[in-house]
DNA sequence: ACCTGAACACCGTTCAAGT
DNA sequence: ACCTGAACACCGTTCAAGT
């Protein structure tokens, strides 16, 4: 027996236990609340420890992307389809699901200059299921820059069209956006919980990924 | 005649003044480098003059996000087209020419969460053309969703499928990403000239901003 | 090998004070 | 009305020093 008791040895710092805690952090509190003093102080250890296992906080930033990436890489693991378009579908709708569970990750994803090793094993599997389908590289490449940040699943949105149900727009603005105010009279986003971002629901994120991929298909046909 | 020589009386500050001192120094120095004592510096001033002008940070943020969009509402005003598409079409190219000039400003749009009184100008022509070629409002606002940042001119992209060329991905990656290797061989961007971000060319935002143009327009038809 | 304290250079922002 | 100096609370990051 040893003849001190010895305090709890608090299980050491790594990469992955910073990574985690780092998504943790910025799932509860966003990614504002995500500094190396708050990070650290989440592993009960200081700022500085930090630096042993990771090089700045950029690499941080990178790690919980990749972090991210993998648990999506995962989720589309077992996902097999007839055709190549329901297989893309599923696929994509499946990566989304991902996001909205780390509503910070798109911004994120959005800054990243150099993409992670997931992010590409994950559009390689993309090329490899349109390939298949009959897609040129070509055409595979057009596709991958016209879904854009869809492919992976969200659609960053510039202004929510229905922001507050349009009904908080002061009268003096209504005059000078006649279209604006009514296109939003009547219509509503339903279900707060599906939504991403600003206004980025479920319904609408179907409505754009479907308009692409038929036009995508088309083209494939022509050919 | 004054007695004493004053000394050159500095141009008063003005939140215009501030604006576009801040739009210079991101189109200069990028976003990073724009900060509130670096913003004084450029004026003449001590950062703590500004807030005189301007709320926060933020608000400057906001500021010059809606300097650009009246850049852009100017950008487009004489803009004439037979129909919608067209007319679409010109105004979101004409607005892509704008954000070449600013290439900090798409990422600075996305984070907003307010939207600026002249992106909703913007946002409110748009819907009028789409009216008057045929739309009924439900249409217009999937619509706008589907075109996303692509309605404004740009197309934030989550990863470069060519960067570099794909020529510098090393061999034991290579193994591992066999589609998208295959892919990029052969693939170059030509006019960096041309390039928002990432990989988002001439070429490729209007491939996709034509996909979903006629995608929108065979849905009209339908309708 | 792993962690830390003290310190540096930088933020945004306040507040009372100057003209 | 307009600007500023000093000060505060916070960053990321370094470095030499502890175990």
């Amino acid at each position: 027996m040893a003849t001190d008791a010895v305090p709890a040895p608090r299980t050491p710092l790594s990469r992955e236990r910073v990574l985690r805690a780092a998504v943790g952090l910025a799932d509860e509190h966003g990614l504002r609340a995500l500094t190396m003093r708050r990070l650290a102080e989440e592993l009960g250890a200081e700022a500085m420890s930090l630096y042993y296992h990771v090089a700045k906080k950029e690499d941080v930033l990178d790690g919980i992307v990749d972090a991210v990436a993998q648990e999506i890489n995962e989720a589309v693991a077992d996902i097999a389809a007839p055709d190549w378009k329901t297989a893309v579908r599923r696929r994509i709708l499946a990566a989304r699901e991902v996001f909205l569970r780390h509503r910070w990750a798109p911004a994120l994803f959005e800054t990243r200059s150099s993409t992670s090793l997931a992010v590409l094993r994950y559009y390689d599997a993309l090329v490899g299921l349109m390939r298949q389908g009959g897609f040129s590289y070509d055409l595979v490449h057009h596709s991958l820059h016209a879904l854009g940040s869809r492919a992976l699943g969200f659609n960053q949105e510039l202004f929510d069209p229905a922001e507050s149900g349009g009904g908080d727009i002061p009268a003096d603005l209504a005059d000078q956006l006649p279209h604006l105010v009514s296109m939003l009279s009547g219509i509503a986003h339903d279900d707060p919980d599906s939504t991403l971002g600003w206004c980025d629901d479920q319904a609408e994120f179907e409505f754009g990924l479907d308009l692409v991929l038929d036009g995508l298909d088309r083209l494939r046909e022509q050919a």
